[in-house]
DNA sequence: ATTTTTTGTTTCAAATAATGAAACTCAGTT
DNA sequence: AACTGAGTTTCATTATTTGAAACAAAAAAT
């Protein structure tokens, strides 16, 4: 489930303790926390207290739970400004979203996860960190499938290694020998389908996000309902999602250039 | 500029230069970070290594600079979900946006530092990270005058004492007197207002969300511009708002939300 | 082309901090 | 009153961090 962060040193450790506790998905008792730890009582214990102490995580007196602490929220206001795709590729989603009236996901690849790292709504207004940030699993959605396909041979072993396989839906690959089948057809195609693999009623278009030398850094997907459209449907929008895709490329290699002052 | 973390161990260390790479606002190399740090070259660059492998910094191998990582995103969207008031927030503020088609902020505090939360723009539809997890600086905005007038009074000065006092506009405070004297007179009214302090041509009204004993654990506010309204205009959405910012305060209460000071 | 300077990386013994078995406290049971 | 179970502290041992110094690589200057 979380990482194998090959501990280095005592901040890997306490960066693994932060992890499980977001793994929860919920506030967390620390007994909870012991029972499935690598560390015993004392040494996570202090983990716990010193992340605690610095605001990574939170400590609810009268419950006696942690969850997440804010500060993380304040970092990761600079990472999706600095280091993700996002500020990028926003003006061309947005005008792709105007454009087809539906909704958008950027994903971007952080250590072998599909992270989704902005979304575009085209129904409702409001969408912050609710989406962003949430991790996509490879294996079942149009965006993780494609970036899959173009990671390098070395990469998408690793990657590959991780995914869980889990059955959503009734078309969702269930192993790897499948999988790789429809990578390689992605790749030659450039475009892969979520056709309700992780979700009944949800289908998607994916393209890649690549740089000049073919190196994939995210994708842009259409999202929609089979409520209101087919994959046919969908796929009248490839022109108009691979100009977004391969605009936002482009413009992510010149911001390369220290324009910064 | 960053906290003063009373280094609890290695860890602490490690997360003061997190803080020290968000700072910069931008890709940064070793050798910066080495101008204005308190550790020694190895020390310092051990640490940026450790972070870079645990995917907490990013590292640019061409450009040879850091920024954040985009771990703190996958981390952060767990900590916004689970410990921030945004997501017990938002029904409120989504019916009072709609009620009075204007942008609604909400912001919290994070030890001292009030860090908006949330932001619904009624205007754009468009909105993650940029806006959630930037921090409010405490003198100059709606949300953070509300906040520090309701803060505790240790709380409050310690807060007080981290306050810059950068004059933005001519109706900035400029010190701490002046401050203090309107904290006095926000506490007895319950509603705080921003004169354009922060930015020229940007106005708001705000409330704080209290617990039952009291206390603060954020603040919702209604922003806009003079171009198309004045103080007085806002102050009619003064029930509403005083309204929203209850409900929350009432949600928030059972949903056990974190409090500080 | 050669030297000098700047920037980034490694070494290694000493200094320090992390570790975890065990013991303890403080509830809430039985 | 004795027993649990969750959380906290102690302290001798062990492993990690530390930083002066040396080294390597890349720029800048000569």
């Amino acid at each position: 489930m979380y990482d194998a962060p090959h501990a280095d040193g005592t901040v890997g450790k306490a960066m693994q303790v932060l992890d499980q506790v977001a793994s929860f998905q919920r506030p967390v008792r620390f007994s909870e926390l012991l029972a499935n730890s690598p560390f015993p009582k004392p040494t996570l214990y202090r983990f716990v207290q010193t992340l605690t102490n610095q605001g990574m995580l939170a400590f609810d007196a009268e419950r006696q739970t942690y969850s997440m602490g804010l500060r993380l929220v304040r970092l990761a206001h600079a990472a999706w400004r600095h280091s993700s795709l996002a500020s990028v590729a926003r003006p061309f989603i947005e005008a792709l979203a105007e454009k087809i009236g539906e909704s958008i996901h950027l994903a971007q690849i952080d250590n072998g996860h599909v992270l989704f790292v902005d979304k575009y709504r085209a129904t409702d207004k409001f969408d912050t960190l609710a989406q962003a940030g949430k991790i996509a699993p490879g294996y079942c959605t149009g965006v993780g499938k494609v970036i899959l396909a173009f990671m390098s041979e070395r990469a998408q072993n690793r990657a590959l290694e991780e995914q869980s396989f889990v059955a959503y839906t009734p078309n969702t690959h269930r192993d790897r020998t499948t999988l790789a089948a429809e990578l390689a057809t992605i790749r030659k195609a450039r475009v892969a389908y979520d056709r309700e693999e992780h979700e009944l009623g949800i289908i998607s278009i994916a393209c890649p996000i690549l740089t000049g030398q073919e190196q994939v850094v995210g994708a842009v997907s259409i999202a929609t309902s089979t409520n209101r459209y087919c994959i046919d449907d969908l796929n009248k929008h490839w022109p108009d999602l691979r100009d977004t895709a391969n605009s936002i490329g482009a413009q992510a290699e010149l911001w390369q250039v220290p324009t910064w002052g």
